[in-house]
DNA sequence: GAAATTAATGCTATCGATTGCATAAATACA
DNA sequence: TGTATTTATGCAATCGATAGCATTAATTTC
C-alpha cells in the first residue's frame, strides 16, 4: 500500500514534509501542497490509521454491542447510531452477542484491542465480570438494558411507566384476568415492565392475584406456547400484555389458530410497534418506544462525551425517554359472561 | 493503558521476552511464561490491535456495506456473515449507505484507512469510480447485487431464474394481466428480476403486452401507490407481483383498503418471504430466497480468500444460489368475467 | 577439562504517521 | 553589509508489538 515515504520518494521530499502537506500546515508552502495533493491522489493514497493512532490519536471507531439486529427493535437503534456517529465521522464495529456472555467478552476484549474510542452496550442478560473489568478500561454506555458494574451510564425507556400505562388501559376497559407474557426477570427491562404491570394494580387498588404471567424468551415461539397454556387455565384470562413485539406476533397467531376472536374475545396489548402492528387486522394496539430518539441523544451525548476532558466528566448519568401507547382494534371491553 | 513494557518493568525482564511469552514462544521457561500471563492478568493487559498492525500482521477486521440494515433481507445477512466471520475471528465494521454513493466511498475510503482485512459490500445504485478505485487496494466480494467495475467476484440469488417460476406460477393459472412493482433498472437485481418475468412470457410464448411494469424504490409507499395506478387502468391486472417483501407489504395493504379480496379478485406473488408472509391472512405465496446459507457461503468462501496466496487467487468468481417458491393462500387462477 | 551445544533472555530495528527541534535559504531591517 | 527574522524543509524520536541477531549462562559431549 502507498505510504508518505512513496509520496516522499516521488516527489523528492522527505516524509515530514509530505505528512505536513497532507495534514495543511501552515508552514507548508502552497505549491509544495499541491505537489503533495496531487501525488497522494495520483497514488491512490489513504493514511493508516494503525500508524496514526500510535501516536497518541484515536481510532474513530466506537464498539456496537447488541443482542440480535433481526429483532427490528435493534435494527431501528443501529440504523439511527450509525447515522448519528457517521455524521461526526465515527465508524461502527458491530457485535451481535445473541445473549451469549461469552460471546460477549471475546468481542468487547476485540474492541479494547483495536482502541476504539468508545462502546455503546445492550448488556446481555449475564454480562461477566470480565467484560466489566474490560468495559473500565473503554469509555462506555448502556442502552435500553441496565446491569450494574460498568459505568452508572444510562440511555433507556421507561419501561415501567410505558407498561403500567398499557396496563391500566386494559384494567380501565374492566379487565380482571389479565396474562402477562414476556421476557424473563433477568433483563433489567423484564423487571422494570413487569414493576410497571404491578403498580397500575396496585395505583387502582385491585389485588394482582388474577394476573398470570408467562415469562421465559421473548421469542415469537413463547408468545405461541403462552397463549395455548393460558387457555388451559381453570379461569382463562380476557386480556394477554405482550412484552416484546416478536411475542406479540406468536400470540395473535396462536389466538387466530385457536379461533379466539381480537378484541371481542381477547384483547391484545404489545409492547414494541413494528410496522405490521397497524396492519394487521384488527390494527394492534401497541406502546411505541421512541426508539429513534433515544439512539440518536444517545450517541450525541456520548460522542460529546468522548470529546470532554477527564476532570469535567459526570459519574452517573441516568437518561429515560417515555413511550406512547398508540389505542387500535386490538383491545375493547371484556365480554360479559 | 497497560503495555508489554509495563510488564516488563513489573517483572524485570525485557519487552521482548514478555512479548515471545505472551505468544507462547517455545524459547522462553515456563515458570516466565506463567509469571507474565499472571501480570497480564493482573494488569488487564489488551494488545494494541494498531501496533501490531504496523508489523505487517492484518487487522481482523472485515467492513460490511449494506443500504440498510432495518430491512429484514439485510439483517439476515448482517447476523448470519456476523456469525460466520466471529467463527474465525473476524470483527465485522459496519456501513450502512442508504444507497447513497457518497456516504459510501466515505466509508470504504474508512475502510481502506483501517486497513480491515477485507469488504463485503451490497454495492449501490450508483457506485462512483472512485469506490472501485479504493477498492481496488482491499481484498472484496460483491453480495447480492452486482456492479461491474471492482473485482469480479459475486454472491448472490438467481434473481431472473427465481422471478421466472413466480411468473410461471401466475401464467400457468391462467393470468394474463400480471403487474409488475419492483425497484428499478439501475440495480442489478432490479434487472435480473424483470428479465426473468419476460423470459416465462417469452418461454410460453405469450406475449407480454399486457404486462404492466411499475418500477421505482422498494418501499411499502411505492407499494402502495402502484396498486392505486394499475386499479385505474383500462383493464386492471388479475395479478400481482412484487419485487421485495416491502412492496408486498404495501400491496396488500392497499388491496385490503380497496377492498379487493386476495386471491378471488387479485392474486399476490411477492419476492422475499419474512415472517409476516406466513401469518397474513390469507398467507402470502412468496419467493424465499436462501439469505442464510447465501451468507454463510459467501463468508467463508471469502475468509478462504484472505488466507489464499495472491497468486492461486481466481480472478472471477460467480455463485448463484436458487430460491423456492412457496405457495400459500394468496395466488389462484383468475376471476372469469 | 575444553569445546560444543542448548536454553533463556536482551538489544535493536522495524512498521507509518506525527512532531519537537534543527537547519538552510530567503527576505527584512538597521 | 551584517544581523534578525521569516519561510520552507529535513532529521530523528516516538507510539507498541514483533523478530532477527546477539549474548550469557547452563549443560552436554568427546
Amino acid at each position: 500500500m502507498v505510504t508518505t515515504k512513496d509520496i516522499a520518494k516521488k516527489l523528492g521530499f522527505s516524509v515530514s514534509t509530505v505528512g505536513r502537506a497532507l495534514a495543511d500546515d501552515a508552514r507548508i508552502s502552497e505549491q509544495t501542497k499541491l505537489a503533495v495533493r496531487a501525488a497522494a491522489e495520483e497514488l491512490g493514497y489513504v493514511g493508516n490509521l494503525a500508524a496514526r493512532m500510535m501516536r497518541g490519536g484515536s481510532s474513530n471507531l466506537i464498539g456496537l454491542i447488541l443482542p440480535d439486529i433481526q429483532n427490528d427493535f435493534f435494527a431501528s437503534i443501529a440504523q439511527a447510531l450509525s447515522e448519528s456517529c457517521d455524521r461526526q465521522g465515527y465508524r461502527i464495529v458491530l457485535s451481535i452477542t445473541g445473549d451469549d456472555p461469552e460471546t460477549e467478552v471475546r468481542h468487547i476484549r476485540d474492541f479494547v484491542g483495536a482502541r476504539v474510542s468508545g462502546i455503546i452496550l445492550v448488556p446481555s442478560a449475564g454480562l461477566k465480570r470480565e467484560s466489566m473489568a474490560l468495559l473500565r478500561q473503554v469509555p462506555h454506555v448502556q442502552l435500553l438494558r441496565y446491569a450494574t458494574g460498568p459505568d452508572d451510564l444510562w440511555f433507556g425507556i421507561d419501561d415501567s411507566d410505558a407498561m403500567e400505562r398499557a396496563t391500566a388501559h386494559l384494567l380501565d376497559l374492566g379487565h380482571r384476568h389479565i396474562a402477562y407474557v414476556a421476557a424473563s426477570e433477568r433483563l433489567s427491562t423484564g423487571r422494570r415492565r413487569l414493576e410497571g404491570v404491578h403498580n397500575a394494580y396496585r395505583k387502582r387498588g385491585i389485588a394482582p392475584s388474577s394476573l398470570a404471567t408467562f415469562l421465559d424468551t421473548p421469542t415469537s415461539t413463547w408468545g405461541e406456547r403462552a397463549v395455548h397454556e393460558m387457555l388451559t387455565l381453570p379461569e382463562p384470562p380476557t386480556a394477554i400484555l405482550s412484552g416484546s413485539a416478536h411475542v406479540t406476533m406468536g400470540i395473535i397467531v396462536a389466538l387466530r389458530r385457536a379461533q379466539i376472536a381480537v378484541p371481542d374475545q381477547m384483547s391484545v396489548v404489545g409492547f414494541g410497534d413494528p410496522n405490521w402492528c397497524e396492519w394487521w387486522q384488527p390494527p394492534i394496539t401497541a406502546i411505541r418506544p421512541p426508539i429513534q430518539s433515544l439512539a440518536v441523544n444517545c450517541a450525541l451525548w456520548f460522542m460529546d462525551r468522548l470529546r470532554t476532558p477527564e476532570e469535567k466528566l459526570v459519574k452517573s448519568y441516568h437518561a429515560t425517554s417515555s413511550s406512547e401507547l398508540i389505542l387500535r382494534g386490538s383491545t375493547g371491553a371484556p365480554a360479559s359472561r
